[in-house]
DNA sequence: ATTATCTATAGATCTATAGATAATGC
DNA sequence: ATTATCTATAGATCTATAGATAATGC
């Protein structure tokens, strides 16, 4: 609302650098996105990124970190995240967070980050899905294809995925992920 | 062999410079990949590159084209792509363009380019495979699942997926794909 | 004579820093 | 007095081009 007047907040200019920085990297991944343009969208000087944040790759890892999974009821968790990646309206932020991610999984330099981050964020909880051998690589696999289906929604826009109705992919894809950790019960 | 004297052969260069991009892009995706480095490696001057090519956008375009799929007996497709994406030793010039392309798929200007190859090289031909409705839904959504898993695998590294055994893997997927390509037969 | 290759560099970035200015809290 | 913010710029890239040089084929 009142744009016009912003008080001086280092915590509320961090804040907004960190927003327009997952916004961006987002957008167009690592390397695409500059210093510049991530200041200017967040309103302020862009010598205040590297004062707050040191370098852009320290940036980066702020601005990726922090979105931990709740702890969940494993058998809802597919569907759930399923629904997140498909549905363009819900969670923006979770969304956004995995498209920086895979955006930027090119880049060497962020790959550790990347790594941790899918793992922490996702494929812990997963594993508790099954008792199957292999358990942590079945979770790997579905994870691997809900990555994979928001990669080719989001990045590359592949059709007819891309524009697909998110009930009919639901429906094709949560049968066979019930086969892959289906619990031997 | 004999690398010392190499005769002056504008096909050949344009060759080396080819093969040089396709490596490079697929260790580092466009960005950063610089056209000095692909000189570099292909051993010649950094200038040909554009006097052949143009530009390095163009260059990228030439060295992911020309991939097209040979038309194959549809339901050995997918194990046979599962075998390439996973094996390290086969065919590693279509795994290169692959890696290529899934590591640029950030960057927004190639986006056609690569929608076009995955399209034209893997999505065509897997559509064949079912009768079900939908059915070039359910190949994109294979496509996706062979993407997520080669990302993840190649690109990202994230463990147990990146150091599974490939016959585990294959094993576990392939039954979760029969449910999805199901012929109703 | 033709054309493949090389030298040198323009011009446009981009990250990061040093140091000046100005708004806040005591 | 402290510290949030801004100005100005260093220094290191990167793509692309103009024009010179040198190896080939007739």
């Amino acid at each position: 609302m009142s744009e016009e007047t912003r008080r001086r907040d280092s915590a509320a200019t961090r804040q907004v650098l960190r927003d327009a920085a997952i916004e961006l990297f987002a957008e167009r991944g690592y390397d695409r996105t500059t210093v510049r343009d991530i200041a200017a969208r967040a309103g302020v000087n862009q010598a205040l990124l590297f004062r707050y944040f040191g370098t852009k790759e320290a940036l980066f890892e702020d601005a990726t970190a922090g979105h931990r999974r709740e702890e969940t009821d494993a058998p809802k968790l597919v569907a759930e995240m399923l629904g997140n990646l498909l549905d363009p309206s819900s969670s923006a932020r979770r969304d956004q967070v995995l498209t920086a991610l895979l955006r930027t999984l090119g880049t060497d330099d962020e790959a550790a980050a990347i790594r941790e981050r899918l793992n922490a964020g996702y494929a812990e909880t997963l594993a508790t899905l099954t008792d199957q051998p292999h358990a942590a690589l079945r979770a790997d696999l579905v994870l691997a294809w809900l990555f994979g289906i928001s990669l080719m929604r989001g990045v590359a826009a592949t059709q007819p995925l891309a524009g697909a109705d998110p009930a009919v992919v639901r429906d094709l894809v949560l049968p066979a992920v019930r086969v892959l950790l289906e619990k031997s019960s």
